[in-house]
RNA sequence: UGGGGCGUCGCCAAGUGGUUAAGGCAUCGGGUUUUGAUCCCGACAUUCGGAGGUUCGACUCCUCCCGCCCCAGCCA
């Protein structure tokens, strides 16, 4: 057995060359989101990148919140992503870091830039500084207030923290080169006027930081040394790095861009997702239709597939779209190896076994895994009266052995983990639906081959109709069933899969279900995987989500 | 028509001048199987966006061309 070497990614190479020629000593990352929504399947790449690469280079991750802007972040958001970034099963330095922990550093570091002539308060509008930016082929032209004296500038500056001022009216922008090819350094703002209370720092500023001016000197102040970002910040970068040489900062962390995960059929558009929840045409943000972390995980996927996936993804500088296919394969693969096997049927139909003695009861005993002999094995009561799934009847006995490895009068059937059954009669109502299967069940069976002659057809699942547990099932299917959802023109709203939640009452579970609880992952054989709905389900009524089916 | 980035099998992707162009997903065959699952075997790019050039030799270097993505928020 040789082990197959996950190929270094160029970050990692990087991290090497720079450990190699000594210049970091200590590998420090960060995975930094913006409390304004929760967390999906494509930061769980981010996640797994950041907090993988600080494992894999002995260093450390912390896990920091980019909240410069209050119109957009709640404490919920906060909450929320720790709780999904541990589900996932990183452990982050110390404590949560706030970009807001940094405010009083960040001011000074502004006034110290204003002193320096490198920045300064501009009175233009937001149209006006539309207009003074210039486009991507003609330049800008300076701002009227560009040449300013410090002391006016840092006089403003003081107006605008203590909300002398009005939104809108001034901002605080660096001072670099309004002809820059590269708009991002027209003389980005650093401050702007929000009178608006924080989610952590309250009413104490009326300005915030633009992400621009924050996140590398948050990065500085941390000691981080890589600091990995998504491809549409490479432009950013040229004005990370001019902060970081004009400012006297801690350290000097270099940022890198990989791409960002995509996944066909599915929505990671943290603005589009927020709009789902807030529309309702899902269930919250831990819709099990949704994306989301939160989702992921009450859908009944597994952390470890989730990881197992995003390991899988390359790092690397190009922006293509995965197939929603092959996470899907990690969901399985975990959930195959590990998920307790257990027997449902979702649309019972009455066996009543006219050779099995009326009063008989007995307890088969089946194994808890096909290959697993450490999972516990359970017990499977066995009588005259079952249940199988209608789809495992056919009034067409012309069907073909190949074709149909299931229940037909007149052939048999073993019936998993216990015996082998014929089909001798079935019993109609009024409108000629069958409602009742009369069979027989060939004694000396469970757990041996039938007798010469009987060759059953194929194995079904079953459950003692005197002795099984009624649940809901929740089916999901994607929540769209277009490639790209939100693409193209049109709402995305109108792209929802009509079909992506199917409630099946009143199922028939095998008993043991019945203890069944939140977090544990069954393969409910012949149908799929499920979980216990940590939402809906109760001891009245018992709730499982169908995670996904088998293939 | 400015700047930045990217183009290798249906999808993701390794490859860093000399390899029979890895691997995974998907797909299609066949075998095993008390889950039509799993598992196992096999098939699946004479070719690397295109055209030239350098070289004994190019997916890898050079030139030009084509295509796609990102940047003109007081969002991140």
């Amino acid at each position: 057995m040789t082990d197959i070497e996950k190929p270094t990614n160029f970050i990692q190479q990087i991290i090497t060359a720079d450990l190699e020629a000594n210049r970091v000593s200590q590998v420090v990352t960060r995975f930094p989101p913006e409390p304004n929504g929760y967390l999906h399947i494509g930061h769980a790449k981010s996640i797994c990148l950041n907090f993988g690469l600080a494992e894999q280079f002995g260093g450390h991750c912390n896990l920091r919140f980019d909240d410069t802007n209050p119109e957009k972040e709640e404490d919920e958001f906060v909450q929320a992503i720790i709780e999904d970034v541990r589900w996932l099963g990183f452990n982050w330095a110390g404590e949560p870091r706030f970009a807001s922990d940094y405010y009083d550093q960040l001011y000074s570091w502004a006034i110290y830039l204003i002193e320096q002539g490198k920045a300064y308060i501009c009175e233009l509008n937001a149209e006006q500084m539309r207009d003074y930016r210039g486009t991507l082929t003609e330049a800008g032209k300076n701002s009227p207030y560009r040449e300013r004296p410090a002391a006016e500038s840092l006089e403003l500056l003081e107006k605008m923290k203590i909300g002398a001022a009005d939104e809108g009216s001034m901002t605080l922008r660096a001072k670099i080169d309004m002809a820059s090819p590269n708009i991002n350094m027209r003389d980005p703002v650093m401050y702007r006027i929000k009178k608006m209370p924080h989610h952590r720092t309250g009413d104490k500023w009326n300005i915030y930081p633009s992400y621009d001016f924050a996140h590398g000197q948050e990065d500085a102040i941390e000691g981080v040394s890589h600091s990995v970002c998504t491809l549409e910040f490479a432009a950013n970068r040229p004005l990370y790095e001019w902060f970081a040489a004009n400012l006297p900062l801690p350290s000097v962390p270099r940022q890198y861009e990989f791409g960002r995960l995509n996944l066909n059929y599915t929505m990671t558009s943290k603005r589009k997702l927020k709009q789902l929840v807030d529309e309702k045409h899902v269930d919250g943000w831990d819709d099990p239709r949704m994306p989301t972390l939160s989702g992921l995980r009450r859908r009944g996927v597994t952390a470890a597939s989730v990881r197992e996936f995003c390991n899988s993804l390359a790092v690397a500088k190009t922006d293509g779209v995965v197939d929603v296919a092959q996470f899907e394969h990690f969901i399985r693969e975990d959930l195959n190896n590990n998920a307790m096997r257990a027997m449902c049927v979702l649309n019972p139909l009455k066996v009543t076994l006219s050779n099995y003695p009326v009063d008989q009861e007995e307890l088969l005993s089946a194994a808890g895994h096909p290959n697993r002999g450490d999972l516990a094995s359970r017990q499977l009561p066995f009588s005259r009266e079952l249940y199988i799934d209608r789809d495992d009847f056919s009034l067409d006995s012309t069907l073909s052995r190949k074709k149909f490895k299931r229940l037909v009068l007149g052939d048999y059937v073993r019936l998993r983990g216990g015996y082998v059954i014929s089909a001798d009669d079935v019993v109609t109502d009024s409108s000629g639906e069958v409602v009742e299967l009369i069979c027989s069940y060939v004694p000396g069976t469970v757990g041996e081959d039938p007798p010469e002659g009987i060759r059953p057809r194929g194995v079904i699942h079953w459950v003692d109709a005197n002795n099984c547990v009624d649940c809901d099932l929740y089916l999901y299917e994607r929540l769209f069933n277009v490639p790209a959802p939100g693409a193209g023109e049109g709402s995305f709203v109108e792209q929802i899969n009509p079909e992506s939640l199917k409630i099946i009452r009143n199922a028939k579970a095998e008993l043991g279900l019945g203890s069944a609880v939140v977090g544990e992952h069954y393969q409910f054989e012949r149908e799929g995987y499920y979980c216990v709905d940590s939402k809906y389900s109760s001891s009245e009524k018992l709730v499982f989500n169908r995670t996904i089916s088998l293939r």
